[in-house]
DNA sequence: TGTACATCAGTGAACGCGCGTTCACTGATGTAC
DNA sequence: TGTACATCAGTGAACGCGCGTTCACTGATGTAC
C-alpha cells in the first residue's frame, strides 16, 4: 500500500520506488533487532544490512552512520505516535473517562512495543543528538495531547502545556516500566496502568486546585 | 580515609586492602569514561582496565563482566544518592522551603554529574536486571524521601509513599535533562529548575487536595 | 624470629572474531536522441 | 520504437583494529611451623 502509494507519484519510478523500500527495510530491521534489550548503540551496521537483506557496504547508499539512522527512526516513531493520539483523539478517546484513555495508550505500547521501547529508551540511553530529538518529538505529542485538554476554561493555555507536558513524560516512563515486565506478568501490568491513573489524576487536581498561584 | 579505615579492620592486610583499592579503581574508572556521552553498554572491558591501570586479564580477579560491575555500580550510586538525601534531611533542607529543597538537589545532581547521568541513562538504557536495581534503587531513595514529607495528618502514609515514589522518578527525569546542557546555559538551567519545582508542587497540592479520593 | 610452602592479584602473549570502512565492480533501470 | 550512453543501488573482497577471553606465569604477601 506503502510502495503503491509512492509509485502513484510521478517520479517515483522503479528505482526509486526499491530505494524506498531498502531504506525502510534498514529501519525496520534496527528496531527489530533492538527488541526488547538492545539499544540504537548495540547495533552493528552489519547486522542490520545483513537483517535488511543488503551487503553492508550499501548502508552508505541509504545512511551516512548508524546514528544518522537512529536520527530518521526517531522522526518515524514521532510520527506514528502523533498520528496515534491524533487517531484517538479522532476516535473520541480523550474525551471519555481519564481510565478509558490510559488503557487505550497502553494498548498502543503494547502494539508497538518496539517503537515505545526504542524512544523510551534513547529518550536517556542515546547519545546527544537523538536525546535532543526525542525531546522534542515529545513536546510535539504534548501539543497534540494538549488539544484534547482543552478544558473548561479553567485552565490557561500556558497551564495546559505544562501539564500536558508533565503527563507525556510520565506516560512515557510507565510505558517503559510496563515493558519491562513479562507479558505473563497481568497483575502487574494493571499495578502499573492504575498507577499511571493515579499520576495522571493527581496531575490534573493539582493542575486544576493549583492555578492561583500560578507563578510562585 | 577509606583506606584508612579499610585497614583498621583487623582481617584487612595489605593483599586484601590493594585488592579493595583496585576494585574500586574500576568502578571510578568505569564511572569517568562514561563521562556524559556514554553508557555502560559503550565501555570496553579493555578502556576500563586501562584507565584503571592494571591489564585486561586482571578484570576477571574482580568480576566476571561487565554487567556484574554494572551492578556493584548502581548499588555504590544508590548508597551515595540515599546518603545525600539522608543528609540533606540531617541538615533540615527537607523542612524548608521547596524551592531551597529543589535547589540542594541540583547542587548535589551538578557535583555529581557522572553519578547521576549514569543513574539517569540505565534507568532505561541498561540491561533488563540493571533496570531493575535501578527501579528498587529508587524505591528506597522515595522511602528516605517520604520520611521528609510526614506532612500533616493530612496525608495517608499510602499517599506519601505514592507521591515521593512520583517526586523521585519526576526529579531524576528533569536531572536528566539538566545534565544535557551545556554548562554556560544558566537562563535554560534556570528554566528547569523552576519547572521542576512547578511540577513537584503540583503533585504536592494533587495528593492533598485529590485524598478524599483515594481509590477511584 | 626464621624458614619453607601456599595463596592469589596482576602479567603478557596469544587466539579467533566481528567490526566499520574502502574500493573497483556489475548490471538493471533511466534518459536522450 | 530502437539504440547508445549515463546513472547508481547493491556487490564482494579486502584491510586493519579493538574486542573478550584463555592460559601458564610471576613475585609479593600471608601462613604454619
Amino acid at each position: 500500500m506503502n510502495e503503491c502509494l509512492l509509485n502513484s507519484f510521478p517520479k517515483m519510478n522503479k528505482r526509486d520506488s526499491q530505494k524506498q523500500k531498502t531504506h525502510s527495510n534498514l529501519l525496520e530491521s534496527a528496531l527489530q533487532l533492538m527488541g526488547e534489550e538492545k539499544g540504537l548503540g548495540d547495533l552493528s551496521l552489519r547486522e542490520v544490512t545483513a537483517n535488511a537483506g543488503i551487503v553492508p557496504a550499501a548502508f552508505y547508499r541509504h545512511f551516512k552512520s548508524m546514528e544518522e539512522l537512529g536520527l530518521h527512526l526517531v522522526e518515524e516513531c514521532s510520527d506514528r505516535i502523533q498520528m496515534i493520539v491524533g487517531d484517538a483523539r479522532l476516535k473520541g478517546a480523550y474525551r471519555s473517562a481519564l481510565q478509558l484513555t490510559i488503557g487505550y495508550f497502553f494498548d498502543y505500547v503494547t502494539n508497538n512495543r518496539s517503537l515505545f521501547r526504542f524512544i523510551a529508551r534513547e529518550r536517556t540511553g542515546g547519545n546527544r543528538k537523538i536525546r535532543e530529538n526525542i525531546r522534542e518529538a515529545m513536546r510535539m505529542i504534548a501539543r497534540e495531547l494538549a488539544k484534547d485538554m482543552r478544558m473548561p476554561k479553567l485552565i490557561s493555555k500556558e497551564d495546559t502545556s505544562f501539564a500536558s507536558e508533565l503527563i507525556v513524560s510520565i506516560c512515557f516512563q510507565m510505558a517503559s516500566d510496563y515493558l519491562d515486565l513479562e507479558t505473563n506478568e497481568h497483575l502487574e501490568m494493571r499495578k502499573i496502568k492504575v498507577q499511571t491513573i493515579k499520576q495522571v489524576r493527581l496531575v490534573f487536581i493539582g493542575t486544576i486546585r493549583g492555578r492561583k498561584h500560578k507563578h510562585r
